[in-house]
DNA sequence: AAACTATATGCACATTGTTGCATATAAGTA
DNA sequence: TACTTATATGCAACAATGTGCATATAGTTT
């Protein structure tokens, strides 16, 4: 449902093709929410159903043609209706975090290795974001307050990952004292 | 899909209704799983069809009978198996940071409101982990290994939700200045 | 030469999740 | 007395998401 509305965020600040909305939900507002390029490409057919988006056909002689979508005075309304509408809180859904209740039946060897690919993972991550910040909001102080709210968003990522971070440094060493 | 294993988890460490399970999932898994009653007794219709539960009708006078689940070999082997597989990363999905992507469109007051109201969610939250925490998790050294990767895992929900707290009241400090 | 990555789009089917409803009783609260 | 909460179960319809497949071309890597 709220694929909707990152969209038509994403596209009340600029025009996109389907493609580059893809990337943008993966990399800029990749610890917000997320989408396979199918669902992105479902949800834009349904917006211009709903003329909330309109597109503009791009002929390309090398590669497929490009669709840009800009948004409409309707899909704006849209987006400022629901932005003011209260907010549920994320459903919680972590099949890693979920594991832990299966304690006994983990084989440690597998259990470690896990963690280890996780904590890869999350260190690239923080290093993403942190390199997003200082290109883009390196004096948060002096921003326009709409760049402001973004940024905090991003500190939200950056702080998940740190957190997870220092969480499998601990589980670790748990795991290490156990063998 | 994970679901199945959420329940088979609970059911791993001690027989359960589909009411007590919701709870579980609530509570003691609440920053690692979610799910709805109904979601709860579907699943356990289908875990009965796949054989990896039985169940038993306990009769009461006062109250509608109870089915106490139980996991069979079979559901322990499928467990034991989705256990050790690697896990997915969890999909992120938050509402209200996708919001704050919209940022020229908040009616600031209402911005302001909805981030005390998750703030005092999160407290709340905070409060009920710590609790738990300090009833079963109080000497975490001396405890069996799977308590304390139970352990583990309600630490993120500790962590997350402090973290949370910090980032409201940083919030809150940015959207004053701009008031 | 074959495989992979990036660009660019999308359909069809399957699974999962939400919402509204339905039933039944007891205890506590306004 | 009427409403809410807790216990206890579940179906049916609908909405949202995920997965597998399909197509097309160019450049880069193995």
């Amino acid at each position: 449902m709220a694929l909707k509305y990152a969209l038509l965020s994403c596209l009340n600040e600029s025009r996109a093709t389907g493609y580059e909305l893809t990337q943008l939900l993966r990399e800029r507002m990749g610890n917000v929410w997320n989408a396979s390029h199918q669902q992105t490409y479902r949800e834009l057919a349904k917006l211009r159903d709903e003329k909330c988006v309109t597109f503009e056909e791009v002929p390309q002689s090398d590669k497929p043609d490009r669709k840009v979508y800009a948004i409409t005075e309707r899909g704006r309304g849209d987006l400022a209706e629901w932005v003011n509408e209260p907010s549920e809180r994320p459903r919680v859904r972590d099949p890693l975090l979920l594991k832990m209740f299966a304690g006994e039946l983990w084989d440690i060897a597998n259990l470690k290795a896990e963690i280890e690919g996780h904590r890869i993972h999350w260190q690239a991550t923080l290093d993403r974001y942190l390199a997003i910040e200082s290109r883009y909001f390196s004096d948060p102080e002096n921003l326009p307050f709409h760049y402001r709210l973004q940024h905090l968003a991003l500190l939200r990522g950056i702080d998940v990952n740190r957190s997870w971070l220092e969480w499998s440094d601990n589980a670790l060493s748990v795991i290490e004292k156990e063998k």
